[in-house]
DNA sequence: GTCTATAACGGGATAGAC
DNA sequence: GTCTATCCCGTTATAGAC
């Protein structure tokens, strides 16, 4: 079909501009030259801007969050009742995204850079329909690992969870980007998962954090006030 | 006088809005309304909206950078030829950003905003000049947190510090947000560095991720492929 | 479904009076 | 140093022919 083309090349050359210049930084009429489709075009399948992007983060982002799900309901069967341990959850959450680079070919790396991305985006649009979408996931793994570690407070796994997307999304808004991860191969998405999890998984395994710090935390420099005023 | 009073205040406008909208997201004429000020005044005392926006990274980034220097000069005179543990470098890189708060008053929500938005801004020119900035601090942290792991090839220290930038700016870019961070008071520099430096500690402190990793990691959903194709 | 043409507006930058 | 007025271009969106 001559006109599914012409919708799903709009799509594909809004995924790898706005991962590249965010929503604001990208126009219409690039998107139109990127895609080689007349600027009516996206009008008439889309209606707006402000759709394209809705279409392009359903796209991107469903799959991901279905597979999270799916493979958290299979580390649960396999616990059978118990609570699974937290590297198993972890790596529920992070595989699904690292793993859809091989998937998805040639436009892996951009669809990484565009899920990174999408977390922090400055227009306020992108960051609420994230949010929503994200947010079914984001209780059940809360649960989840609140399951695995009792002893924390509900709060304290909600926020070490936020810290987990936070590294995440870090990661795979750079991926592609000129060797600022050496060593990591972003095709070889076990080694990263495993790499993630050996790095986060000791953090949401620790314990509350003291009132009072380890001996060489109070360690601050003494009148030293190097911060500048204003000038 | 009351010509700086106009340069500064063009300043203070550009750091708010930078901070919520980005930089491709933010019009000098934007800028001006919330500054009171006359567009032309802009281009006079700038020249440009670019060196609007280098003039705001200075003013805010380079205070910073030098404390967590300071500070990590601090650390390792009080180690005395040692290594300084992991704990108090991580401490020197986290602490600076999170007390700027204090010292900036009305403005500090905003400004850690600011830092936490730069490092995953879309605009090129915004991420480049980040880099240039942060590079020198980057170094000196690796090679701190090098030598208190010895054990650790070169690139996984660098790589595990690039997480720790991730989960900071993460952090960073929500500050104000709704009620996102359950707990987290953005006033207390103190306990929030504490609360960071338990979470991230451990990862660092974690040895190298085997090649195998631990039992229930290997847990994958059977054919279970759920990832769906393209529609 | 796809095109051209254009509307209606906002963008950054600048000239020149004061 | 600060203003007004204006240039010129790019922006989203739409009308209407094909």
């Amino acid at each position: 079909m001559a006109t599914a083309a012409t919708k799903d090349r709009i799509l594909d050359a809004a995924e790898t501009l706005f991962a590249s210049h965010g929503f604001a930084g990208t126009s219409l009429r690039a998107l139109t030259r990127e895609a080689d489709v007349n600027l009516a075009a996206v009008h008439y399948h889309f209606g707006s801007k402000e759709a394209v992007l809705r279409a392009v983060l359903h796209r991107i982002i469903d799959p991901i969050n279905a597979e999270r799900l799916a493979r958290l309901d299979a580390v649960e069967a396999r616990a059978g009742g118990h609570a699974p341990p937290v590297e198993a959850v972890l790596e529920a959450f992070l595989a699904p995204p690292l793993e859809r680079m091989h998937t998805l070919g040639a436009r892996g790396a951009v669809v990484l850079r565009f899920i990174g991305r999408t977390h922090n985006e400055p227009a306020q649009l992108v960051r609420d329909l994230v949010r929503e979408q994200f947010q079914v996931v984001a209780g059940r793994f809360a649960r989840a690992l609140g399951r695995a570690r009792p002893s924390l407070p509900r709060h304290e796994v909600a926020w070490r969870l936020h810290c987990v997307v936070g590294v995440l999304s870090f990661l795979l808004a750079q991926t592609g980007a000129q060797a600022v991860l050496p060593g990591l191969d972003p095709r070889d998405a076990a080694a990263t998962t495993r790499r993630l999890v050996g790095f986060l998984a000791p953090g949401l395994r620790a314990p509350m954090t003291p009132g009072r710090a380890a001996p060489a935390l109070a360690a601050r420099p003494r009148p030293h006030r190097r911060m500048g005023t204003r000038r």
